[in-house]
DNA sequence: TTCATCATGTGATCTAAATCACTTGTGTCG
DNA sequence: CGACACAAGTGATTTAGATCACATGATGAA
């Protein structure tokens, strides 16, 4: 199962946008207070619910992000992946957690306690800015994914993710597409829009139909045309 | 419509929590960075897509936060009232805004821009650290409402907006119930929800006749049993 | 190569909730 | 006070999307 190893990684955390404005001495601080985590793939680290005092910053590898329902299906928040981190809302409140995390590759973390890492925070304000900025643009995401599931349909917010993710994921850059080379099912894309896999699946072949999209072996294709058509649908109220 | 007057209030800011921990100086330098506006009921003070780069506190008076649908729809994120404070977001990143948000309520509020409040902030790290609290507990409620609207059915999304409405906003406090004073159209409700005012409608007095809520004058009564009962129904999973 | 497991494709229902089309309150303000 | 906005109540109808029930395809471990 899961390893703790006390040992914490020394350099490596320079690359890390979160901690890349720190001061060396400050670098030394986080390692050593850190400990490092290994999981296999499909491991829980924690369920929503869960009480939570500790941060987790991922240091390769992968994990999702999930609500869960009463009926066992789960609402995929997103994927993370080396240099994110997630955990970090117990650091400043402590409420449980309000979401479940798996990993979904084999990954190395490294963790920090809330006591620990609360200590020395309040001293590094270059840290404090860097968490304030991604909460915004974490909020302003699940602000517009909220608009999305309240007030879209299945086809559009099917639509909406294949682009943001092809924006965000784009593997080779071509002109009038992007590539998406990560292996998303269609289970998962109906967990990431709220629906059913069988809506996921019409719909996708739809949008093969309409060249909108498009498979290369198991890279997916989502051209830029989507986007446009997209956006007619939704300003169509003017 | 908006009147801007330059004079900024002094001791008022001390009874915000946003700015309870301040030291008097410190105070002395919002106050003076800071405008008042004042905006009557029914007035936009930006919408979601605005260039934004001003922060807002509420002095007195009520908002509601709005993410507005390409058929005119709109999706209520929430009710804000004095002390709360909105447009922090583009403080940190400067993205257009996210959502709208329109004055419910004549009202008066605290305002400060971007450059000025931010050379200033990093001076002041209680104040980053009470922002990082609000974005966490924000978060929170943006997760488990993204939740709510991807997991639930209708009937559960009202009981469960009407629950929580009523631990936040009870007016008297009594044994079994709750009491809400706030008027709520039923088509506020269903712009909070993601459903129809119709559909709203017809929950309303199922929960009614299931002795749930009630009514009294303008005072919305709902009874604590709804909640064991909501919870029944999401835990039937085990 | 051969199963076994997981992902996809697709028709046939079913149903929760939206939509439509009214009627019936209920304020509130000239 | 009447009347003119809003807000709420309620049937009838429609529909997007879920659910069900399989068939077909990939993929990978033994």
């Amino acid at each position: 199962m899961a390893q703790n190893t006390p040992a914490a990684p020394k350099t490596s955390l320079k690359a890390v946008p979160l901690f890349s404005a720190l001061e060396d001495e400050e670098l030394e601080a986080i390692c050593a207070l850190s400990k490092t985590r290994h999981s296999p793939k499909g491991n829980i680290i924690f369920l929503q619910g869960d009480a939570g005092d500790a941060f987790y910053l991922i240091l390769s590898g992968e994990v999702k992000v999930t609500l869960l329902g009463g009926d066992g299906r789960e609402y995929i928040l997103g994927f993370l992946k080396s240099g994110d981190f997630f955990g970090e809302m117990s650091l400043f409140d402590n409420a449980p957690r309000s979401a479940s995390v798996v990993t979904t590759e084999d990954a190395r973390f490294l963790l920090i306690r809330r006591q620990a890492f609360l200590n020395h925070l309040t001293r590094m304000p270059t840290l404090l800015t860097k968490f304030l900025s991604t909460f915004s643009k974490r909020l302003r995401r699940t602000d517009e994914r909220l608009g999305d599931l309240a007030l879209l349909n299945v086809w559009s917010r099917v639509a909406k993710i294949l682009l943001t993710i092809g924006e965000t994921a784009d593997d080779a850059h071509r002109p009038g597409e992007w590539r998406i080379s990560k292996r998303l099912t269609h289970q998962d894309i109906a967990s990431m829009v709220g629906a059913t896999r069988e809506t996921v699946t019409r719909i996708l072949n739809e949008l093969k139909q309409q060249a909108h999209i498009a498979t290369e072996g198991k890279t997916l294709i989502v051209r830029k045309s989507l986007k446009q058509h997209l956006e007619v649908l939704s300003d169509s109220f003017y």
